[in-house]
DNA sequence: GTCCCGACGA
DNA sequence: TCGTCTGGAC
């Protein structure tokens, strides 16, 4: 089951220029296509992808707009006016999925922004969190900070949410930190090339960008999204982004974690705690959600949110993301925590139950509580 | 070889 | 709820 996964896999769009930075400098650059295989084959497959890689140096055209591509956008569906419209995003004349999504998240969103009735706090929810505090500072913590704080921090309010949006589309809190000091990130080599404003983002075709942000995970995919996500921001907040989460919700590739993250560092609006997995799966070992109206686990990231936020104070709100990415990176750690380290452990239920086999496919079903 | 981020699609 | 997208870490 987890084998026969790649036979699907397909080369990006075969096609144009590839591009990559060299000292911010673009240079136009052949169609590489003849040099690609022809073939999808895995082996090939990869090559592809390695000489690709290997052509780093050169660059495509960013700011030469050809005009087959404005001619496209003329041609584009006078765009979204409503979430009701989603159909753009979807190929076929499906039902659009995308909407249920949306308002799924929206009516969770209703929820929890109606007050709450108090709910008990776990016991010893602060002196754990201080614990995880002192080993958070007491490390040089691999994730300190959200990445996409800094994205154009020194550029005029609008163009730096802009930022701040691509930024967590790219996922800067994840994969780009393991580029970190080899190459520039993704977010500076779109900014060098003046990519960082949806005018230009709607212009340039797919697969140079997606050749720009190449280290990111799911590049191709991400292009697309950034691509779709830079004309809605023209045509329905004038290159702004979206000041609400079911606005930025609304979005390709923006789900609950990166809305409420946007939310936040974007337009300093805290709006609901931003929840990863390692959130997630740390509040689950921890005993400090479960689902509602019983004591089992959370299944989802939005379910863990909306429990979390029944009890923890707003002033926490922010910093829990931060502390515990960098805790379940380091020591409570997905598969095998390393439970022997954790200054917590005394006071977590699972501590010491999920150090168990590892052989294929043991997923995250932790063996916590005997009901 | 196996696992992983977060969003999406089935 | 699970597979897919990616390539790097382990």
């Amino acid at each position: 089951m987890a084998n026969t996964r790649r036979s699907s896999r397909q080369l990006p769009t075969k096609s144009l220029e590839t591009a990559v930075t060299r000292g911010g400098t673009i240079v136009r650059q052949p169609n590489p296509v003849s040099e690609a295989p022809v073939e999808d084959s895995e082996p090939e497959v990869r090559t592809y992808a390695r000489n690709k890689r290997n052509r780093a140096g050169r660059f495509s055209d960013a700011d030469n707009l050809p005009e087959q591509l404005s001619r496209k956008l003329n041609q584009k569906p006078a765009i979204l006016p409503d979430i009701e419209e989603f159909e753009y995003k979807t190929k076929a004349n499906k039902v659009p999925r995308q909407k249920q999504t949306i308002q799924t998240h929206m009516s969770r969103e209703k929820e929890v922004l109606s007050p709450v009735s108090a709910v008990d706090p776990p016991a010893n929810w602060k002196e754990v969190l201080e614990g995880i505090r002192k080993m958070r500072s007491s490390e040089d913590a691999p994730v300190d900070s959200m990445g996409c704080e800094k994205a154009g921090s020194f550029l005029p309010p609008k163009e730096r949410r802009f930022g701040v949006l691509v930024s967590s589309l790219l996922s800067s809190q994840t994969k780009e930190k393991l580029t970190r000091g080899k190459v520039p990130s993704a977010i500076q080599r779109l900014s060098q090339v003046g990519l960082l404003v949806p005018d230009a983002i709607v212009k340039v075709n797919e697969v140079t960008l997606s050749n720009i942000i190449y280290p990111v995970g799911f590049y191709s995919r991400k292009a697309q999204y950034l691509k779709k996500v830079a004309e809605i921001c023209l045509e329905k907040y004038e290159g702004d982004i979206p000041r609400s989460l079911e606005g930025l919700l609304s979005l390709p590739g923006i789900g609950p974690k990166m809305a409420h993250l946007v939310m936040h560092v974007g337009w300093n609006d805290v709006q609901g705690i931003c929840v990863d997995t390692h959130v997630h799966r740390i509040c689950n070992r921890l005993g400090w959600v479960s689902k509602p109206g019983s004591n089992r686990k959370t299944s989802t990231p939005e379910e863990t949110r909306v429990s979390l936020q029944t009890w923890l104070p707003k002033d926490e709100w922010v910093v829990i993301n931060p502390l515990l990415v960098g805790f379940g990176r380091t020591i409570c750690t997905p598969l095998r925590p390393h439970c022997e380290d954790c200054r917590v452990s005394n006071r977590c239920p699972s501590a010491f139950r999920e150090t168990a086999v590892s052989t294929s496919k043991t997923k995250e079903s932790s063996p916590r509580k005997g009901s």
